[in-house]
RNA sequence: GGCCCCAUCGUCUAGCCCGGUCUAGGACACCUCCCUUUCACGGAGGUAACAGGGGUUCAAAUCCCCUUGGGGUCACCA
């Protein structure tokens, strides 16, 4: 097996979602290494004991599958996955960074520390408060005798390794920001093994990316510091450099960082500016609701905010990419506006697809500034892609949609019905979920149907003669009289009225119609809609709508 | 606060590296008008930016310096 020329690496810990910032990441690593022929793969990045014990832990799997971004090696899912340079998993690879560890230590390179953690927090709090930055003093620990290490392990007592920093600057080369040069004392004796006995991400990192072969690390601005420890430990384990490119942040449009706490953030500042003491029913309990409320550093977890979202009818802020995806968007059009935080292609170029994006993604044009992730514009792209694609695909794709989030609309809508209502959504639909929020009409019994009493509705029904309730009474009589129940059928039915009696103006009647059928104001053109409800259904709520607002 | 990085319309960005073609381009948003049976779409126009100050130069959005502003980072998290 060949070398391949290029590799990078999608390297996350492990979590159930994947958030936008880390899907730019994975789209950027991928594309950089698939345009170059190269091998893009994924590690899980675990060694955190505290954080990695749910079994969803890699859920982010699924949405990268959707998104389309494929891995050669890393854990498998379908038709992705698997390699000959795991386990992918660092919680598997102990053994091989304790031999690089024992390795450093024989060298000298690293060392015991028996600091206990109190210790530190106090010397790190002493440093605070005179006003300069703390770093590690190596002094007691580094110079201890061989004998006493010993001893002190011997004993059980709690121990890290730490790294023995070689004093001097250090300058970090950088494929998008390019060079920076961090003073001597900068970077100090950092913990590469943890007390509990594993590496810290810092060291595993480095070995991980030797051993996998990595030449290229692209990944967030967050991380840029952390180069000159990654090139301190590359220098003592005698490891090539990978080249490196750091990628500007993707913020909330008020610069801060996104986050599933802005969900909780969403959701609290509803719970108090309406008041509530208690959660809506079918929500979360009373007892939950009231620890979270007391505690404003607690976060519900995900479902518990959809949940509780639901309920007080509010929308979250969409953070991860299954958010996007529940909310309608498609996967190419996120791809796309992804790419477009942070690079684009020049040319006054903008939309494209990721072929195109795996062919000129370029670290040179990425750009070095935090970039603010814009909803709207996101939303106008998939707006954009929804209505210029042929109408059997968004059927289709509207279809798939539904029964993954709609199952109950879905039930309560015959194959036919669906097809019509997806065909008279299509040109106005956004998203892939907006048929079904603003359709619910169609799927509640004609008993049950209310209608608003809003202005609009009253301006419609009950204006100065000869007003929209008169003109669902001459109306009716018509639509009982169609042999043909279709929407061209029913426009050649009322249209002859609308001439006759009011100066061709359909709206006079068709906006009455809609409120007789829909209960408020906004629905497909109105001929499709008495279709798709069909004959029934129509003359139905037709007859409570006249009866309703006479009385 | 220390250290590092960055700075073009409200937002994402093109232009910057290799000064003149920039009276700074595109997109989203916004405003006006048109279309229209609701909603949405669509069409035509428009408003809107080189953070400030010093240099260098015949010429600076483009090069240099300072100021200001923003971001990142300072864990036995990753």
């Amino acid at each position: 097996m060949s070398t391949p020329s290029c590799v990078t690496r999608f390297a996350p810990s492990p979590s159930g979602h994947l958030h936008v910032g880390g899907a730019r990441t994975a789209l950027f690593c991928w594309a950089f290494a698939k345009g170059k022929g190269g091998t893009f793969l994924l590690r899980i990045e675990d060694t955190d004991q505290k954080r990695s014990s749910d079994s969803a832990s890699v859920g982010f799997l699924k949405d990268l599958a959707w998104l389309g971004i494929g891995w050669d090696e890393g854990p498998v899912l379908g038709t992705h996955g698997g390699g000959a340079h795991g386990p992918y998993f660092q919680s598997e690879r102990l053994d091989i960074y304790n031999r690089y560890l024992a390795q450093l230590v024989e060298a000298g390179k690293a060392y015991y520390a028996f600091d206990t953690t109190a210790e530190l927090d106090a010397k790190r709090q002493a440093a605070k408060l005179a006003g300069h930055a703390y770093r590690y003093d190596r002094s007691e620990m580094a110079n201890l005798p061989k004998a006493t290490v010993d001893a002190w392990l011997a004993e059980g007592r709690p121990a890290v390794i730490r790294c023995k920093t070689p004093d001097g600057p250090i300058t970090i080369v950088d494929e998008v920001l390019g060079e920076a040069t961090l003073p001597a004392g900068e970077v100090d004796d950092f913990v590469i093994r943890k007390a509990d006995g594993f590496p810290t991400y810092h060291f595993a990192v480095v070995v991980d990316d030797e051993l996998m072969r990595v030449t290229h690390v692209l990944r967030a601005q967050e991380h840029f510091n952390n180069t000159a420890k990654h090139m301190v430990l590359q220098d003592a384990l005698g490891f090539r450099r990978p080249i490196y490119g750091h990628l500007p942040l993707i913020t909330n449009p008020d610069a801060s960082k996104m986050s599933k706490r802005d969900k909780d953030k969403v959701l609290r500042k509803t719970v108090i500016d309406r008041k509530l003491t208690a959660p809506p029913q079918d929500t979360i309990s009373q007892a939950r609701f009231d620890a979270w409320m007391a505690d404003k550093n607690t976060q519900l977890e995900l479902a518990e905010a959809s949940l509780l979202a639901t309920g007080l009818q509010v929308t979250l802020p969409e953070i991860n990419v299954d958010d996007f995806r529940q909310s309608g968007y498609l996967p190419e059009v996120l791809c796309n506006f992804l790419a477009l935080n942070g690079w684009s292609p020049g040319e006054n170029v903008e939309k494209f697809d990721t072929e195109f994006l795996k062919q000129r993604f370029d670290l040179k044009r990425v750009v070095k500034t935090p970039a603010k992730f814009d909803r709207t514009k996101l939303l106008s792209f998939n707006c954009d892609a929804i209505t210029g694609m042929p109408r059997e695909e968004f059927v289709s794709r509207a279809r798939l949609h539904g029964q993954e989030f709609h199952a109950d609309f879905m039930k309560r809508i015959t194959a036919e019905q669906f097809e019509q209502l997806a065909g008279a959504s299509h040109e106005r639909s956004k998203t892939l979920d907006e048929m079904f929020r603003t359709n619910r009409f169609f799927i509640i019994a004609d008993d049950v149907l209310a209608w608003e009493r809003s202005k609009n509705v009253e301006k419609a029904l009950l204006g100065p003669e000869p007003n929209g309730l008169s003109h669902l009474r001459a109306v009716l009589p018509v639509l009982e009289g169609c042999a043909e129940w279709s929407a061209t059928a029913l426009e050649q039915a009322i249209t002859p009225y609308a001439v006759q009696h009011t100066e061709g103006n359909l709206g006079k009647v068709a906006q009455p119609l809609r409120i007789a059928v829909s209960g408020g104001t906004v629905s497909p053109p109105i001929f499709d809609t008495l279709a798709i409800l069909g004959r029934d259904s129509t003359l139905n709520r037709i007859r409570r709508c006249i009866a309703t607002f006479t009385a």
